[in-house]
DNA sequence: TTAATCTAGTTGTCTATACCAGTATAGATA
DNA sequence: TATCTATACTGGTATAGACAACTAGATTAA
């Protein structure tokens, strides 16, 4: 179970193994867990140990603490919760959709004072601007046209443009994506959006502008989205701050 | 600076007294915190202690820490984080607008199959039914509809609901609103929309339907909104998970 | 029977310490 | 000049323990 002599740390092992109970459904929400006391005297570790691990989860949303009462499986919000920022490939994947990418243009441009704001470069810079048709199960869903520093991303190729560039990103370039300031605006298609989409013109769309950080706080990407109004729509979950 | 015969938690002290420091810009993204163990030495604290302050501001995103090189100040994603999950009514004062409401309806209804399943109550149960257009800047917003067990909030009243519902839970029933789930669509108007929100039938809106949960994991309200798309657009901040 | 108090449990806060692992710099050596 | 080593610093992990504050149930007293 929790293996003292392994390099991962017990407070991870811990967290890993509530967390499989929790995704089992062993542990269901409004269950309590065990004390921190008892998880302590079980493993034969210090108390603190054991509250990093929960600390970690209660964070995480998978629990709850309550003083004097002990602490709890929080509710189904921990599912909505884990899907935070992800690319378009994943989106439609956890939608049970099979997702493809059509590439329309991939090209260097130089940053314009707009784009060079939005990425925190130099005006003129050098940007990637690739412009895509995404489609879920063959059919168009988005119209997507991405701009990323060259400098940042300088192996990005068609091929890869044509898949799932944030993949590409993280497993390749090794880059930590953290997150992202979304704007989402209510509009009508116009020509050229329609007939790329296959809607008709002046057909509602959802006009998403993306904004995405590595973790080091360096801008990724500036994204223009328009996604049709028929076939998405954009599930978030917000915390109270 | 930090009172150790204060009742309020001396982790708790540090954290404000840095988030004011961030806030007031006397600390700027990229900039190094003191060390944990300089806070420790200086305030005759625990390590520890300060550790658990600086926990909590990393989580909340004002610092990013890095193994050997120091804490840092967090870039300014920060803003937008502390927004999460507002009111109209403080979300309309956010950007800067004078809010108000305008009530349509107020009334107790029975809850059918989908609200009864939606606020995890029993079909029948008594729910409230608020109908109001939100206002910024005395102009018409958005046409909301609003769903709440009476069982949970039975002091509410049309008076409350000419204000903010939000501000009246938290400062008068004492419940802490946690988290919302959010779904958005973009739609067009339709006739009694259009003439509600003044706009012109077929413009596009903004459809949002919200499901919010108090922190005990309890459904406080069902909301279906409907936002003008020329007015409003909505704005998140998402973490890669 | 009701109210007050006690007990045993829970999380919350804090202490002091030790060691690990990464980072950066300065000095020594080839 | 480049490389290596030592040192000092950083955050990361973990220990063991103490006391505070809350909760819920049991016990005692009025």
């Amino acid at each position: 179970m929790i293996n003292k002599h392994s390099p991962v740390p017990i407070y991870y092992q811990i967290e890993q193994s509530i967390k499989n109970l929790i995704d089992k459904g062993d542990l269901k929400p409004g269950d309590m867990i065990p004390s921190e006391r008892e998880y302590a005297e079980n493993y034969q570790i210090s108390r603190m140990t054991v509250r990093q691990a929960i600390n970690n989860l209660v964070n995480d949303g998978y629990l709850i603490r309550q003083k004097g009462k002990g602490t709890f499986v929080a509710s189904q919000k921990i599912e909505q919760k884990l899907l935070g920022l992800t690319s378009f490939t994943e989106d439609m994947k956890a939608r049970g959709h099979v997702p493809s990418t059509l590439l329309l243009d991939f090209k260097k441009i130089d940053a314009t004072n707009e784009l060079a704001v939005n990425l925190n470069v130099q005006m003129g810079d050098a940007l990637y601007e690739i412009k895509r048709i995404r489609l879920a199960d063959g059919f168009p869903m988005a119209l997507e046209t991405n701009y990323m520093p060259v400098q940042l991303v300088h192996h990005l190729t068609e091929e890869v443009a044509k898949g799932s560039i944030y993949q590409f990103v993280e497993q390749r370039l090794g880059l930590e994506i953290d997150y992202a300031t979304q704007e989402l605006e209510s509009s009508v298609a116009r020509e050229t959006e329609s007939e790329l989409l296959n809607i008709a013109k002046g057909a509602p769309v959802l006009h998403i502008k993306r904004r995405t950080f590595l973790k080091n706080g360096c801008p990724l990407e500036f994204v223009h989205s328009i996604y049709r109004g028929d076939r998405y729509k954009f599930v978030i979950d917000m915390h109270r701050s």
